[in-house]
DNA sequence: AAGTGGTCTAGACCACGTT
DNA sequence: ACGTGGTCTAGACCACTTC
């Protein structure tokens, strides 16, 4: 049985759920009624019943009240830590080489996305990150210069680009998306691997309040999983 | 300037780490503090600082105090809907086309995740789900019987697995992978393209409080991107 | 031992959306 | 118009962890 704590709340309506008695399309008391039932001030109970709202299980509108949903979006929160912080969590030891490193003019493509206004300058950058000296993943990075001044002074043979940017542009904000691609030559060549084997791809373009900061594909070498729970 | 709002003191708090008045490491007054200064009740600053620090831009601990993430980890909450109502969000056409469903043996891999104790009887499925009638995503699915009785009377050609389970079996728990393979046979088949091609596969296992439901393989048409904002 | 965040309470006002 | 959830307040007690 619940407490009058939220964790508990939550439990028991999770439970309330399960067992069928409150079915999915259906209302559930208002807040107050819940609060009165269970005994606890309607603070609680809404902090419990916002989590579950949040967590995809509950429907709630000012109203028309709470009900169960009838279609629970799963959501799965994948944390993204850096490469080197991923690699030490494993045990393994971290390194990365700078491939390549230049200022030079981008393609349409990347240009349209970093560079809308054509004045800014970009660096592009091929990095392949390593665990335990075998390739884990491989870098391809355009940063924009305006948004990073000073990375041009970082030894980025010292400290990856990624981590740079975190430590000296906080606070981005963007878009992250996963694919799986074929190896391509730059790939192929830096696992070690045919041209056309699958890959898992991860492509980030950051930006501090619209200002485009980097775009970013990491490709990962072939087997890697990324994994977390629902 | 900040409101005595949760909004806007996250919005204020978030920029003044962006401008560095409040740098990565560093700790940051404590709530009953900025509680203060903003002219807000602690529950205020607490929610503010607590959403901050479950986006991992903050670090709490007790006594310890409130800091500045040195290494924000980036939570990509990404949503999974049923497969329906994700091409349907797309103003496509869904349908389904149930291409096997048996209750045979399975083969050890599954055996050791669906059935540890072995007596679990399973149904084996092979879906292919259609936006517009054009392949979409390609499903092997595996269903623990005995946690989802009831589904063997269900017509699934007219509703998907999926979409029965959720209906029937809500809250459940699990894991979820995300990974590049080659086609198989099987799905090159289902999307007309050549073996070895890349594709983005989504593995599931859900669970009710330990009990396993349900094993699912996702196998995405080429050129599929699971996108979200981080 | 003491300071910090974590939580709960009882009450209040308000925004929103259904009616 | 009115019922519901969304939020804020002022205060309190407690748990954890560092000192």
């Amino acid at each position: 049985m619940s407490r009058a704590s939220y964790p508990g709340i939550k439990a028991e309506v999770l439970r309330r759920i399960r067992d069928g008695e409150w079915k999915p399309g259906a209302a559930i008391p208002a807040e107050t009624d819940l609060a009165t039932e269970f005994g606890c001030a309607r603070a609680t109970m809404n902090r419990a019943l916002r989590e579950l709202a949040e967590a995809g299980i509950l429907d709630r509108r000012r109203k028309a009240g709470t009900r169960v949903s009838r279609f629970p979006v799963r959501k799965a929160t994948l944390e993204i830590p850096l490469t080197r912080l991923e690699i030490e969590g494993q045990g393994l030891t971290y390194a990365h080489r700078v491939l390549k490193c230049r200022q030079i003019a981008a393609p349409p493509g990347i240009t349209q996305r970093m560079n809308p206004d054509g004045t800014a300058r970009l660096l592009h950058l091929f990095c392949l990150h390593l665990a335990d000296r075998l390739p884990y993943a491989f870098e391809d990075r355009w940063i924009n210069l305006d948004a990073a001044p000073g990375i041009l002074d970082a030894d980025l043979t010292t400290i990856s680009a990624n981590e740079w940017l975190v430590q000296n542009v906080p606070i981005s904000d963007g878009d992250i998306a996963f694919m799986a691609e074929p190896a391509g030559r730059d790939t192929a060549a830096a696992f070690g691997i045919a041209e056309g084997t699958a890959l898992f791809v991860v492509e980030r373009h950051t930006r501090i309040s619209r200002l485009p900061v980097t775009l970013v594909r990491l490709s990962y070498a072939p087997g890697y999983r990324m994994v977390t729970s629902i």
